[in-house]
DNA sequence: ATTTTTTTGTGAAGCATTTCACATACCTGT
DNA sequence: ACAGGTATGTGAAATGCTTCACAAAAAAAT
């Protein structure tokens, strides 16, 4: 009761925890277009197939948002959603990469629905250097420190091949980027205050795999 | 000790256990190309920073996979993952959706490495059913149902719109496949026997974002 | 052949996360 | 204003996962 609403979290949250903000989110937009005005946990729980008491747990981490009896308030803690996942506003994204999955995630419209502007492209391809993705210039990638400083870029997606994927990050930890989401099936290696995340779309696949082979009995899905 | 080998478990795995098979799997890729017979949990470990208590335990899950004092044989081991993943053998795959994330995938090579072959396209868009993509043509979704069984497609990556993910996907599961990866940002229903593993791509983002504005000290990368 | 070193495999301990269950508080209808 | 119903917020219990720590086994050194 009267919790304070995010800044500084006093308790280590999960990334489970996180990554359900980021369902919830989005089970709160449709609700939204929905014209819902309340939802309750059960309901939010259902939308997303999780439990109510791990709804209410996870948002309990962070404040208190609901009315007993009611519910919570879908506009409102949608908002408070974004405030907390920091996507109440823009990032500036630099994209490194343009090939295959890269050209791709380009115009991946939730990108930019969710804040992530992708206002930077770089490959290291003298045929792709100049071209125009979506109204943005490739550059070469041998400026890239210059640029990702100039350009005061936030975030870097990573979609080189594994190969170079160490050389080029490097760089881009120099350019002082604090954030990274590398789709190369490596494991990079960053200093201790630079965030780095890891796609790889091949380990579901293999998960998928694995489950028909054993018979396996999976909890839940992700 | 004389443990069995894989084959209808006897404990529950836990799905964090599998995708670091994943992982050791891939960093047995590595050093069977760097020509290591054998190699350490230490070493192990360290190449895909995890603990080395971690890779035995997770390994002892399937068996006694190695010799006290030497180490586990990389090229054997690397074989039994692949047993117990599944990825030694191929998988027949159809990927429906040729839009951006679709035709990126078609041409990702990871998969075709790991032994998923998509065979098969679909999309419902007339002006890109009959064109031809990395040799395969693209099929009307309409005939999907017939397809799908004919062709004897064992598993589907889904890479549609959302708002017509959940439609599709009920055409997959009368079709009989049982394992599905969807790229919609969505939450489909499924029946029990059906796996579905979902790729959320924005999801990473906005755990970075979370991250950088809160100052979390997260405990690993994924 | 024996000792020392290395490294596995694994119960048990330690943490972390999820679920339970219920007091509390607000809403709704009368 | 009150009673009955509903749904939150949260300690505590239950469950799950990771790390510890060490006996056992094999390799390497002497």
């Amino acid at each position: 009761m009267g919790t304070p609403v995010s800044t500084s979290l006093r308790k280590r949250i999960s990334e489970s925890t996180i990554h359900r903000l980021s369902l919830y989110y989005r089970a709160l937009s449709v609700l939204e277009k929905e014209d819902y005005e309340t939802v309750s946990s059960k309901e939010l729980a259902k939308r997303e197939r999780l439990t109510p008491a791990q709804v209410r747990k996870d948002l309990s981490f962070f404040g208190s948002f609901g009315t007993r009896g009611l519910g919570y308030p879908v506009t409102e803690l949608k908002k408070k959603i974004a405030g907390i996942l920091g996507i109440n506003r823009s990032w500036r994204v630099a994209l490194i990469g343009v090939g295959n999955i890269g050209s791709a995630l380009v115009s991946y419209k939730e990108f930019m629905k969710q804040g992530f502007n992708i206002v930077k492209l770089f490959d290291n391809d003298q045929r792709k250097i100049g071209s125009n993705h979506k109204g943005i210039i490739v550059s070469d990638i041998n400026n890239i420190e210059q640029e990702l400083a100039e350009e005061k870029i936030e975030m870097v997606v990573l979609a080189v091949p594994a190969t170079v994927a160490q050389y080029i990050v490097d760089d881009v930890v120099n350019a002082g980027v604090k954030a990274i989401l590398n789709f190369a099936p490596v494991n990079l290696r960053v200093p201790d205050d630079v965030y780095l995340r890891n796609e790889n779309m091949s380990m579901e696949l293999e998960y998928l795999s694995f489950a028909m082979v054993n018979n396996h009995t999976p909890k839940k899905v992700r």
